[in-house]
DNA sequence: CGTCAGTCGATTGTCGACAATCGACAGCAG
DNA sequence: CTGCTGTCGATTGTCGACAATCGACTGACG
């Protein structure tokens, strides 16, 4: 088995159906497709070029992932989000992160407490050159880690969801520019407090810096739809 | 508008796909189709006399549901579980119960507390009269409506997936017969916890609860297939 | 003018047939 | 006997056509 050139990189093979669900799930999640959107079949399968089979079954996943909502006979539409949501969202959001939290310091391994290190400075050096994208993308990652560190499958699942329909939410809201510093240097005493092995401040301050986040969004947050309660 | 003679049901108007999906998440959950076995698109769908299309779109569904495992171009089995997964069930189990009982006890209605009494009541009436179906059903009904009563949808969403595991483990592992009266009896010091709104007791005796029946599925639990890890 | 049955276009739900992919096995070379 | 290569049956993935259902519109009727 001879080892061919280092730099061959595995070819793409994945079927119609999940090419459709990134690529529809990453529309939806960067605001491209805005909440209340229809999503006609016939229309998104011509515009693909495919038949609308792989569609549906995308739909469907995304129908199970919370992203879209499908109603019977009367087609699919982006899901609308109320105040409601976003402050169930991060409520949420936060109970799954403590839980992980708790989980990385009962492994206690100092590897992962560097890696969220990396993070961080990451995060700095991106904040310092003002590249909120790429702040964003660190502080995702930093999230990330912490679920992906705790090690259990379960959680990360119910993560996937959570995660991407933070995504949304960040994509949606009017971006105000706080200082971008100020939020990296936020999850330093976090990482010290994993790092200590101190649970109950660890999870205070994770819990505060993840419950402000939310607040700030469902402050500015207008509920354009009416996603089950309505105004008449 | 005359009101018709109140035996009228409403009649059943579901799409195919989302009978074959209760059809064959029953059929998993109750261990009727055990773990390994593969569901053929063809077989089943001749079986139950409708199309692939549909089949597969609920297969889709039981697949993102984690109830099945769907391997590209080579099929679906039914999922297998190890002990490490009924370990990882029972402690997110936990996480979500703890969550809701928060939530309920931050709500504070009695009417709230009411209703588990009554599931409690129709518990030791199942056990006293060796019911253990009934008090299973019963016992079902209690931390249902423990998530139900928290009133947070996302974590009602959660919450169904494991739901389902849940039933599943508890349908596969060999019965072993405790006493049923005392089974019933743990749940009234929760219940009592939550009526005096005491947090910390209530959660603390629901984390042991669900542990203690995690650890006593656990620990009679033979690794029957190999889920992610193998024993070659 | 308001109400209600009937009709219509748009869209989703379902079907049967065809194409693509996989693992297993047979056959050949060394 | 060992290892590679090509073929085959089984099964999933995809397609285009047809059936069912919905909301909006129309128009008659009180």
């Amino acid at each position: 088995m001879a080892q061919l050139p280092a730099q061959l990189h595995q070819i793409e093979n994945k079927s119609r159906r999940e090419r459709i669900i990134e690529l529809l799930r990453e529309a939806i999640v960067s605001g491209e497709l805005k909440p209340g959107e229809a999503l006609i079949e016939t229309e998104i399968a011509a515009q693909l070029g495919v038949s609308r089979a792989p569609l549906r079954e995308a739909l469907q996943s995304l129908s199970r992932e919370g992203l879209v909502e499908a109603l019977p006979y009367r087609g699919t539409i982006v899901r609308n989000l109320s105040r409601a949501d976003i402050e169930e969202l991060y409520s949420f959001r936060a109970l799954l992160e403590s839980f992980a939290l708790r989980r990385i310091i009962e492994i206690g391994d100092p590897a992962h407490v560097a890696l969220l290190r990396g993070y961080f400075d990451a995060m700095l050096d991106a904040a310092k050159r003002d590249d909120m994208r790429a702040v964003n993308d660190s502080d995702r990652g930093f999230h990330d880690a912490l679920i992906e560190l705790s090690g259990h499958r379960l959680l990360q699942e119910s993560w996937q969801t959570v995660s991407l329909r933070v995504r949304q939410v960040m994509a949606l809201r009017n971006r105000r520019n706080r200082d971008l510093t100020k939020v990296a240097y936020n999850h330093i005493p976090i990482i010290d407090a994993i790092a200590e092995s101190d649970v109950a401040r660890a999870e205070k301050l994770l819990h505060e810096h993840i419950a402000s986040a939310g607040d700030l969004i469902a402050e500015m947050w207008e509920d354009g739809g009416t996603p089950n309660g309505a105004t008449p």
